[in-house]
DNA sequence: TTGATATTTCCACAATTATCGAATAATTGG
DNA sequence: CCAATTATTCGATAATTGTGGAAATATCAA
């Protein structure tokens, strides 16, 4: 297995279970500006420690980015690993066919590399 | 949790799996025409009761379709529930600013729907 | 320095997921 | 109908993942 595949895997794992779902689609809305762990607990009623465990993953899994203001810290969408992740899945669809059944899912294709 | 973010679990889970990630871009290739069960297991290198199993679990979430010619299955992407994938995830983008950091990934937002 | 705030790490336990050989089912050509 | 082909289901086992309270770590304000 190729390392594009292992981080692909680990970031849509990462994407999927019930409360990093959630999670990623509040910070997905939040913007640049993202949250702080406690605004993210006591938006999402998650108890801190389990929500820690989340956020860990998600960011060792390259989808959420993390720094610290002061007691806070800080954390927002990486959206260009969800271009590459979207890249990755689609990548030569139809084997490169013109008239593709889906032209539009399939036109995503060359645009994004997995880092 | 809602029934959206529930499909949307089980399609993400059904691809973060190094054989079924692996067999989804398979088909994502392969098109419209899809493969049988037996080219997959040769093409992939898996048992054909693994094979099975993860064919099974990608079709109950909703990713593949499946239909019978002769004695073969026949698989195939399910390239709209991939674009609704994607559009759920990226739902009300920065909030829907028009400025958000990343206009690209950020457009795709509305143009689809999670059955 | 001390006390309060914000968050993580540790740990033990529960729950889910993956593996694959053997048995079973569906389909077809002769 | 029968043998061959194609693929699934069963079942026992191994491996991974999620949970949350309690303790530890980092930061700051006074």
């Amino acid at each position: 297995m190729d390392q594009a595949a292992v981080k692909v895997i680990e970031a849509l794992g990462a994407l999927a279970q019930e409360h990093r779902l959630a999670l990623f689609r509040l910070l997905v809305q939040a913007g640049e500006s993202g949250m702080s762990a406690g605004a993210i607990a006591t938006a999402l009623d998650v108890p801190a420690s389990s929500l820690s465990f989340h956020l860990a993953h998600m960011e060792r899994a390259g989808i959420v980015q993390r720094l610290r203001r002061g007691r806070s810290l800080i954390y927002s969408a990486d959206y260009a690993a969800m271009s590459a992740l979207v890249g990755y899945l689609m990548e030569n669809c139809c084997a490169g066919d013109a008239n593709c059944a889906s032209s539009s899912t399939c036109s995503t294709t060359e645009e994004s590399q997995v880092a």
